[in-house]
DNA sequence: CTCAAGTACGATCAAATACTCAGATTGGGT
DNA sequence: ACCCAATCTGAGTATTTGATCGTACTTGAG
């Protein structure tokens, strides 16, 4: 955030204050800071866009409330929230992304010290766009997915460097590939200093986001589209089991994990789901039912930010 | 809450949400909902009315956050909150009333128990009606200021019962006259068993939010406006050097409370700002600069809330 | 059952807001 | 200093939203 931007996000600041908070119309903004209308327009509009204004609705929906209770009983969570779904126009993940990004503002909010930790996936990467600017310098903000691929490609969903648009705090990237394809490789990020410092990062957590990808078939195979894996790789996976990943780590229909794949070694640290604190996934899409279901019931996550429709399902 | 009301709002709440989350338009909201437009907006409007939907703004405009920095210095104050001051046409207390009632919800939000205490006051009453409604039957909500006037009467802001329309929680209000007028009516309420139970509520608070009365002309001296005290009362006590009032409890320049004066012994209890634990005041307006100064150098609270425009007076 | 009072409804219109485009301004690079 | 590109601006216009009003429906008392 430049200086000129911080200037500018002021006036929008004040502009959006002026009409959500004294429900003034555009022309009396104008007026007021004696500029034109269109410009309050803009300003509000930019306000809103730079996410300087929070929408909250403050009224458990019922019926959404009453699937976060059924989940959080059924799969012995400790954290759900549940989006209401609308119509298939709207995309549902953005009510995901909203429930998510109000959850993670409340972490870096918080005055104590601690260490967040984010995966990868493509809602993450929208809920880091939509997060509120802060400056929260107490907090280490770490990824435990690797971050570049096979073939040193950097990685479609790069979340940590979207946060750090929006969040001004400290970034600890986790500097090894995805996954490795031989043991030696394997060995040599692990025994690497910058990657086992992380790696205690990580494993003293105080908060883990992510997502879960699906697997059911090509289309919504993340790894397969975001070209990480081939063919080939997807179907060996399939055969041995895999219904979804968790950074690239795969797991059967139990949610346990799957190893011994060929040449397929994943890197990501998955923090303990069975500790006190929040583990937390963003994931929803009836593609992805089963995934979620079995990353639940092996209590890969503790937590689950997800849709109605996606909620439904799952009880 | 009645049953229908809270099915409406539940209609309202899904339309709010999609409105400001999903920035769906008022026609789509209402075909996907299969209701006609208008009532589409209305429901939204009914979200917004009901406080169903909280604006934030996410974005410490700089002056104001200096502004607060400055006077947390200057006061030794542990909370200052100030709002951007706009025009004269909007009214200065909307913006402390919204922060105040986002102070506010925050407290009532809180999972551990607390006693909250509540003086009397327009702006206190501004914020019962518009905070967020919630169930929080784990907080004591207590009163502080009596609950009736020199003549029986009630008082004009009964905020206790305000909050009661928005919040389920358990309430105790503090069942005295405002002041007494003889040491003996004050002797019988103290040693009424009631009484007793509350006073020990307050004396346990876990935060504490009042307003702070000006004194300078009749018509800024609430005490006197409300038909509390009358002409003579109010002459008598400037003469005796009060600036200002807390809960009817006068104090001086100095913020000395000022006591001895003749049939007037304002029964509050006010809690002391020298703990640790909040007791916020709401106050804004040039003509009560000079009290809430006062108050703040003696130390009755330790936390403000207040408009830019007083906020720079008072520096 | 009937009537009156109050509430809800949707059509219509006025007001407010969002978008578009063409000209103006700014700022960085040579 | 000049130029180009990018951004910003305000007028005009399209879209969306809010308010009014008369009718229809609901409710509760008699």
């Amino acid at each position: 955030m430049n200086r000129s931007k911080i200037h500018k996000n002021d006036n929008a600041a004040r502009a959006a204050w002026m009409y959500y908070i004294y429900k003034m119309n555009q022309d009396e903004i104008a007026k007021t800071m004696g500029i034109s209308r269109q410009r309050a327009q803009r300003l509000i509009s930019l306000a809103v866009n730079e996410n300087l204004v929070n929408f909250k609705i403050n009224h458990s929906i019922v019926s959404c409330q009453e699937l976060s209770l059924e989940l959080k009983k059924k799969f012995n969570l400790m954290n759900v929230d549940v989006a209401p779904n609308v119509s298939n126009k709207i995309d549902k993940l953005d009510g995901i992304v909203n429930l998510a990004s109000k959850t993670i503002d409340t972490f870096l909010m918080a005055k104590k010290p601690m260490n967040l930790i984010f995966g990868s996936g493509l809602i993450l990467s929208k809920v880091a766009d939509k997060l509120s600017p802060v400056t929260c310098l107490q907090h280490k903000i770490v990824s435990n997915i690797g971050n570049h691929g096979p073939d040193g490609l950097e990685p479609p969903y790069f979340v940590l460097g979207r946060i750090s648009q929006n969040v001004e705090s400290n970034f600890f990237p986790f500097t090894v590939p995805i996954y490795s394809s031989s043991k030696e490789v394997q060995k040599f990020f692990l025994n690497y200093l910058p990657v086992k410092k992380t790696i205690k990062l990580i494993k003293n957590f105080d908060a883990c986001f992510v997502t879960i990808g699906g697997f059911a078939s090509k289309k919504t195979a993340g790894l397969l589209r975001d070209s990480l894996i081939d063919d080939d790789k997807y179907h060996l996976m399939k055969s041995k089991g895999v219904v979804g990943q968790i950074n690239g780590v795969c797991f059967d229909e139990n949610g346990k994990i799957v190893k011994n794949i060929d040449n397929y070694i994943p890197m990501s640290i998955l923090p303990d789901a069975n500790s006190k604190k929040p583990v937390i996934a963003f994931a929803g899409g009836s593609d992805r039912v089963l995934a979620i279901k079995a990353a639940l019931n092996g209590r890969l996550v503790n937590g689950l930010i997800t849709d109605e429709v996606t909620a439904e399902k799952l009880l």
